[in-house]
DNA sequence: TTCTTTTTTGAATGATCATTCAACAACTAT
DNA sequence: ATAGTTGTTGAATGATCATTCAAAAAAGAA
């Protein structure tokens, strides 16, 4: 037995940038090995593929996002304000200079995801899983009141979900000035409406 | 002298659905005889590079879409009319069966224009004359009493928009029913609201 | 027709890339 | 300590790709 001496997050959120940068196809062997500081050999000993560490890094990336949706809707503020921070956090994240490091969701499933059946599957399932979890917050909403029942929580997180989409790629012609906030304010507020 | 024979048009279109079908990078020169019916020499005699048929077929593309808007936006409807005229048709193109042959702007946008400045100031200039359209539409709405003026045709038209490129993502995942109807329909009417 | 210019053809070129592999090193278990 | 197993190294391999080029063909000018 030998036990590998890479710590395997490092190495898979260096892929997952690599990929968000250049694309998963332009990103090279060669790029992966500097990024990650593996060799060939050992990224295919613990990976298989090139593909494989694609799907690895998509695995961590929703390892990821999952717990970073879980440190923002802790259930310790009303549900609306959780909500809220959870938008700014996007908006930030829009505004910041590596805006173009976007989603490597929504990156793969433009590049890949049409050419391989396997990743969509994947993307799309992770993308279900994240609607199932902010349905559940708007119907929480509802529940307690906080907004009106006339809409029901699937259609809200549905619109929601589009706006989050449509923020991101309008975040790549204007990074500029704060129209992201002044957009995301309004989503909020024609979601919660 | 001589005439080159193939029709210009119908060789950049070949090349946008390619480009759109399977991306820039993975679209091969063999792909593009095929899809052109052009040899190699040829391509390079009419466009220069691979990212000449690019650059030729994004303009094309411009040309294509300048059209589209200027036969929905004739004057001859109330503007409002042929806004939502506007948005059943992106909404039909989303449901049809090549809706992953979504949008050559935002496809290349994702995939080359982080790598090449000159891609992306293409991209962003069509983006931004499309966006100055959509404002004076919105801005005749407004003077004409259609819509209030408390939220000005500027904030209005980038709402849209980030709704269009939302639309269009959110499309890739589910493109079975008429979600996608639904979510327009909102979306037209909060940016009316 | 004949010359000139431009396009077309398609094989050749050189670069790049993912992947493999064999030698080597490190760790565990006996 | 030693055998066995597994990770690491980095050069070699074979495939694929964009691009070039020289010969052939077509069209207009003379």
């Amino acid at each position: 037995m030998r036990i590998a001496e890479f710590d395997r997050e490092k190495v898979l959120r260096s892929a997952m940038t690599s990929f968000m940068d250049k694309g998963y196809g332009k990103t090279s062997m060669q790029d992966l090995k500097k990024a990650t500081g593996l060799h060939p050999g050992s990224i295919y000993c613990a990976f298989e593929n090139k593909r494989g560490l694609l799907l690895a890094a998509l695995e961590q990336y929703r390892l990821d996002r999952n717990a970073e949706f879980a440190g923002i809707f802790t259930g310790q503020h009303p549900v609306l304000t959780e909500l809220k921070a959870y938008l700014d956090h996007i908006v930030l994240e829009c505004q910041s200079c590596d805006a173009s490091r976007a989603c490597l969701l929504t990156k793969a499933l433009n590049e890949v995801a049409e050419q391989d059946a396997e990743v969509h599957d994947i993307i799309t399932l992770h993308l279900a899983n994240w609607q199932v979890a902010i349905t559940h917050v708007l119907q929480q909403a509802i529940d307690q009141n906080e907004i009106t029942s006339d809409r029901n929580a699937d259609l809200r997180a549905h619109y929601l979900m589009m706006g989050i989409y449509g923020l991101r790629t309008f975040a790549h012609t204007h990074p500029e000035g704060n129209t992201i906030k002044h957009l995301a304010d309004q989503l909020y507020q024609d979601v919660c409406r």
